[in-house]
DNA sequence: GATAGTTGATTAAGACTTTTACTAGTTTGG
DNA sequence: CCAAACTAGTAAAAGTCTTAATCAACTATC
């Protein structure tokens, strides 16, 4: 068999792949436990199809990016907050929060007040129009999650989260990176 | 109570976040099932840490980011490639893996050459370089990852894969929208 | 109370990704 | 056989993310 020669990469999806990949990295490479490798990429083409999907049937067609509704999005349901919880809560650094933040004020969906018990902080609120924006596009986010999550059961829906949970719950177990 | 005051919101975490979203949701906007949310909200920040937590430990240290990683990963395995099957593997845009191999090109890692049944297409297949590279990195990827999923049982891991996969493979019962 | 250290926010530089547009090679159908 | 349609790869522009550095404000200590 010629080098890369396994019967042509035409036919390769996603899942063949990683049908392929476990086959390569046990046989050419002997690595045992393979399994480890198949849920992380799983779980991270899972995240990215459904992202990009939510993203560009709801976000891109109103003049929003993903990361500009996730901040929104904290924002409307947990009040007023602080920037550095508004970080905390998205996931993002909190200097993505500041550039982001910047550009949701110039399009007057944020407030940004200084903060009362800290001259440092700056308090996170929507304006009115990001009220009313918010929940046009929360609802039009929601028919399409529904979408997504309706091929499981409601059973295997509470089955996934709480292994997800357990997944990123128990992870002080070791020394795991984090954003700053 | 004051607007947003509901405890202050200085002991919020992501999952303190998420039953208050609930809440709201429930309670203030009138929406009825949020177990869809809560699902994709827990997708996404799971994929998140963990993708994070690998690129700090494993990839950064060694000069390569998580996008190179992604690419380099499939060309090893599935040995020399065409970049439009690149891109499918990895779930970049082709112009993605364009720029990225560019990089890759310069820094060694990867060769570029013209396909042979079609003159537009171009090849891509690891240097020896690249294979030594690949081996070393995804050793240190194989551990971490079998730390991130030691915290589930081997069962666990086989029925999170099997939920993940049914989410993402039914999804032809709707208009997915995918990368160009 | 001055000072050292810490923390919040911001900015700057660099990497990466996206969409759009373009070039060039291939296929199809009259 | 040739023109139209399509497809692979690339480049450009805009946007987002990252880390590192900077500034300002708070806190603790001498």
């Amino acid at each position: 068999m010629t080098a890369g020669g396994h019967g042509g990469a035409d036919e390769l999806d996603f899942w063949s792949f990683i049908r392929l990949a476990q086959h390569r990295l046990a046989e050419e490479h002997g690595f045992g436990d393979r399994l480890a490798t198949e849920l992380l990429l799983t779980l991270n083409r899972a995240s990215g199809i459904v992202t990009y999907d939510l993203e560009a049937a709801v976000h891109r067609p109103r003049g929003r990016s993903w990361s500009g509704f996730r901040l929104l999005f904290v924002v409307w349901l947990a009040g007023p907050l602080e920037a550095k919880k508004a970080a905390e809560l998205t996931g993002m650094s909190r200097a993505a929060v500041s550039g982001l933040a910047k550009t949701l004020v110039g399009q007057g969906l944020l407030d940004r007040t200084p903060g009362e018990r800290d001259g440092r902080s700056v308090l996170l609120s929507l304006t009115e129009r990001g009220r009313r924006e918010m929940l046009e596009t929360f609802q039009a986010q929601h028919r399409r999650e529904q979408e997504w999550a309706g091929v499981l059961t409601e059973a295997e829906q509470r089955i996934l989260i709480m292994l997800l949970d357990k997944l990123i719950t128990n992870r002080d177990q070791f020394d795991v990176r984090g954003r700053h």
